[in-house]
DNA sequence: CCGCTTGCATAACGGCGTTATATGACTTAT
DNA sequence: ATAAGTCATATAACGCCGTTATGCAAGCGG
């Protein structure tokens, strides 16, 4: 049983000590939120000591952007299942819908997320890049089809960027208070007519 | 010259000591920035000792509402100087552009204000909530004129709340970012063509 | 003149993120 | 088999934080 190299195993216990703080991170956020989530904690928590949690991840950012990480892996993976439509407001909405979901079921990985970063320090973790990556594809489309009321797809892609993060930070911030039923369907919609034409027909420009 | 009673002297020089504090408050606040803000740097800042600190504003966050409530009173000011259009619609665009200009002009303040009371903490200053009440005066215009998409205003005013809070947090927040020029303008265009019909004419319903 | 309130300061408590240092187990080399 | 070395972990500490307990001196009312 010993014939594999020793270094195989040890890096296999090494992946499994990161696993189980990972989890009891996971556990810990949830069940405490964010700002009661502290390294001190954790290593309570999970039996180890706090040094150790240094050693496997560096910093608490490091921890809980490999947390991160794992979680919109996921999403990503949740988004890439989201069928391609003919229309692409369509395809653009049901985005956008499972992405504000998503950020509601778990407000407190979008809020660590959304924290910005200090200076210069390391970068989101690169799943929750490629999430908001995937939305620039249908919305060239509209681009293409001359349905955007904005011209710049950068602007587009920044309002959009800003409503759902304001939608999203907003309700997990404050969940006492007493939102509207179908908030999120009302808005998204809002937002998006306010950015795309929706009557079809008179596409590329109207005015000469 | 000490005829009038001697607490009123007592009362001014304790309004000059919280005078002081606030103002040392603010300065702290805009160059350093929320995250570096501390109560023992401003006590080191302002003369004072730290305790000195809690027994004129009880604890951090009574320090900062109390700044804060300054800073939104002129900001009200400001907006009720807001002219009164007769188009609902402009004077909605005029407040909201007020708004969000004044937040990305105080970003510390506007995240001041809108990190969320821990429990049953104290609430928000009053300033700031007449602030937002202002907003309603308008859409309950253009409800009546059966301009706005969504029939429900509560639901307007939490979808415009959003996105606005949402251009706002996110613009500070990232201020390295290369925001595209004229964001705000073309966010509060979209978002206001999202919610309002725009095209005068045919208002109340046009299904029938 | 005495006692009382008021406006401060000193010192401390407990918690935080983080790091310096030590120790023991396990691996490798001789 | 033993010496040398690496790796995973622990103990102890540093410096910061928000906050509070306690003390103390100056001014005021009796």
């Amino acid at each position: 049983m010993e014939l594999q190299p020793a270094a195989q195993r040890r890096q296999r216990q090494r992946q499994e000590a990161r696993r189980a703080i990972l989890d009891a991170t996971q556990s810990l956020l949830v069940e405490d939120g964010f700002d009661r989530f502290s390294m001190r904690r954790l290593a309570d928590r999970c039996g180890y000591t706090a040094p150790t949690l240094y050693y496997y991840f560096g910093d608490k950012r490091g921890l809980l952007d490999a947390l991160l990480e794992e979680r919109f892996a996921t999403l990503l993976r949740r988004l890439h299942r989201v069928p391609a439509s003919d229309d692409p407001v369509e395809r653009l909405r049901r985005l956008v819908l499972a992405f504000v979901r998503f950020g509601l079921k778990n407000p407190e990985h979008y809020r660590l997320l959304m924290t910005p970063r200090v200076e210069g320090a390391a970068p989101p973790p690169p799943s929750a890049e490629k999430c908001t990556a995937l939305f620039t594809d249908p919305m060239q489309a509209l681009q293409a089809a001359g349905r955007l009321r904005v011209d710049d797809l950068e602007a587009a892609r920044q309002i959009l960027w800003a409503a759902l993060h304001g939608l999203i930070s907003l309700r997990s911030g404050r969940p006492n208070h007493d939102w509207v039923a179908n908030l999120d369907d009302l808005a998204v919609e809002g937002t998006l007519r306010g950015l795309i034409r929706f009557d079809a027909g008179n596409a590329t420009d109207g005015d000469t």
